[in-house]
RNA sequence: UGGGGUGUAGCCAAGCGGUAAGGCACCGGAUUUUGAUUCCGGCAUUUCGUAAGUUCGAAUCUUGCCACCCCAGCCA
């Protein structure tokens, strides 16, 4: 990881961030090695694919440099978090092939957050605040209008320190008082009309315990701990540039130097796909998936579940640019980098979903043909595969009322097992009502993979499993993804296409099945999987929906 | 109606005064023992949200206008 390059000459910028860092290099703010940045997630769920995009940012971005990366966990909101998502977190980050230089936590800095607090006071920057929530709200005034200013913005040194220590000491109540900088309440910014940094909020918290009743607020604490860390460059999304001017406020009236900057860059959005913790969160709680790594998630864990490879996630972060416009990639993109991937990695292997049996009548005895792991990869060697009388084919590879270009087995045609021979359909079993039960066929001994001699052509070729040698493997069903706006409304509902019948969280790969060990494989039809979208548009939730939407068209 | 941002093809996205990269998607065609892959070709040329202006020359500079996103948590 990391480009290299000479020392003296800068790494050419690929995006508006290293523009600007690399900006700073020439000015001598810094060298190259000196960049740092950090991840910061805060422990209240799981990261998910958005995530990636900012890992992507920080993690690179600092390794293009040589910098480091900090891991910093942003808990300074009790209520929410919790340590089984810390571990969860830190599990995601390196299955995504990340390492971070050093792991910290807000909480880590809650002492010099304070004493920082306490020099506000004693500047004059900021004051205990009586007035509530509610008459907080009343008086910041509102996009046009300027706020007034609290009665209580003009209290002494000496009061505000006596107060906001009592604060500190448990003796008063959740929401009885607040700290708050001393800034403008005419600002246009809103986040500027003396914005509260200190809440009291007798909570728990995951790592300090009881230790604290008073809690930072991210906008205070955010710069402090960027400083702390030696961050330069906090590298963040694009909601909090109206919070810049507070980030730089807070920088500057504690005298911060190197004053680390903050860069923002646009979110990751994909069509069709829930970003938003809390309709996740929604989901895992009322029990709609499995948990927060169900495959139907777009969660790193749920990626992963879904046979997702880490690799492929970081080229197509690494694909889809980096800058401020805000932007929604199509899902295709991502299938496309998935695709890509695993075409060029993944074994191969023949699965059958919906078994139909298939007997060659002139075959006896068993033999052993060779299969390339992954036809574009010759280091990938073989395996071996056994072929013999009895086969069972994908029920959906045998038509006796083939549509047009139907390119695989049919009444009187021949088609190509994959690896093996080409057979000739030569009748079939029904049962009472008609269904198919048994394909039978001849083979074709001179059309042995490989060595073909026999010069008969067939266009269609189908995977197949030995009846008698072939491993059990179950493929696991999920119930379609939901269906309407039930979870979260008019926002949710927005982001559904016209033209699809689910509300999808990213769920539709048609290579997710599970070996009966558990051991996941991909199944890389995405032929079938292509086709079948292009004729339905449909979303699907597993394979033997999918080769059954292929069927009807 | 205040402030902060953003507008380049269906979707991402380069471009930073010298005559519109690349990827995804899509459309042709060739090869193919995965209808995959691979390969070739096409895909903004009265054009860079729009209207003027500066310039020999503008997506790039100036001005006006339009559209969209974010902000009034003791969330992050």
């Amino acid at each position: 990881m990391g480009d290299n390059f000479e020392a003296g000459t800068l790494p050419e910028a690929t995006n508006f961030i290293e523009q600007i860092i690399n900006e700073d290099i020439a000015t001598g703010k810094l060298r190259p090695e000196q960049v740092q940045t950090r991840f910061p997630p805060e422990p209240n769920g799981y990261l998910h694919i958005g995530h990636a995009k900012s890992m992507f940012v920080n993690f690179g971005t600092a390794a293009k440099y040589g910098g480091k990366c900090n891991l910093f966990f942003d808990d300074t909101n009790p209520s929410k978090e919790k340590t089984e998502f810390v571990d969860a977190i830190r599990a995601d980050i390196r299955w995504l092939g990340y390492e971070w230089a050093r792991e910290c936590y807000a909480s880590d800095f809650f002492t010099p957050i304070y004493e920082y607090a306490e020099q506000l006071i004693q500047t004059g920057k900021a004051f205990v605040c009586d007035l509530s929530a509610e008459e907080i709200k009343n008086t910041r005034g509102t996009l046009t209008e300027p706020g007034v200013e609290s009665p209580y913005r003009n209290r002494t040194v000496e009061e505000n320190l006596k107060l906001f220590r009592e604060m500190r000491a448990g003796k008063y109540a959740d929401g009885e008082k607040c700290l708050r900088a001393k800034i403008d309440m005419a600002s246009p910014n809103v986040n500027m009309r003396d914005p509260v940094i200190y809440r009291i909020l007798h909570a728990s918290h995951h790592r300090t315990g009881d230790a604290w009743c008073i809690y930072p607020m991210y906008d205070y604490a955010h710069p402090i701990c960027d400083y702390l860390q030696g961050v330069t460059h906090s590298l963040c999304t694009l909601e909090f540039e109206d919070h810049r001017p507070l980030y730089d406020w807070v920088g500057q009236t504690l005298g911060f130097s190197p004053k680390p900057r903050q860069i923002e860059f646009a979110r990751l959005n994909i069509t069709n796909t829930v970003m938003s913790k809390r309709y996740l969160k929604k989901l895992v709680e009322e029990g709609k998936v499995h948990g927060w790594d169900d495959p139907r998630m777009p969660t790193l864990s749920g990626l992963r579940n879904r046979g997702i490879p880490a690799a492929a996630v970081r080229d197509f972060c690494s694909r889809i640019g980096i800058a401020k416009a805000q932007s929604e990639c199509e899902y295709s993109y991502f299938e496309a980098c998935v695709r890509e991937y695993l075409n060029a990695h993944a074994e191969r292997a023949m699965g059958i979903v919906d078994p139909l049996p298939l007997t060659v009548v002139n075959h006896e005895g068993e033999e052993e043909l060779d299969f390339d792991k992954n036809p574009t990869d010759e280091g990938a060697g073989v395996r071996k595969v056994t072929f013999g009388k009895h086969l069972f084919i994908e029920r959906s590879d045998f038509s006796l009322d083939p549509p047009p270009k139907y390119f695989r087995l049919k009444k009187d045609g021949v088609v190509r097992l994959k690896n093996a021979y080409i057979v000739r359909c030569e009748g079939w079993n029904t049962d009472a009502a008609g269904n198919v039960t048994e394909v039978l066929c001849s083979y074709i001994p001179e059309s042995r993979s490989g060595s073909d001699t026999s010069g008969v052509k067939a266009k269609g070729v189908i995977q197949w499993v030995n009846a008698d040698a072939c491993v059990p493997a179950e493929v696991r069903k999920y119930e379609s993804l939901l269906r309407d706006a039930e979870y979260g409304g008019q926002d949710f509902s927005e982001r559904m296409n016209e033209n699809s019948e689910h509300i999808f969280l990213g769920c539709a790969e048609p290579y997710l099945a599970e070996a009966a060990e558990g051991a996941p494989f991909q199944l890389l039809r995405t032929g079938y999987y292509k086709t079948c979208r292009e004729k339905g548009g449909l979303v699907l939730s597993e394979i033997v929906s999918l080769k059954d939407n292929f069927n009807k068209k």
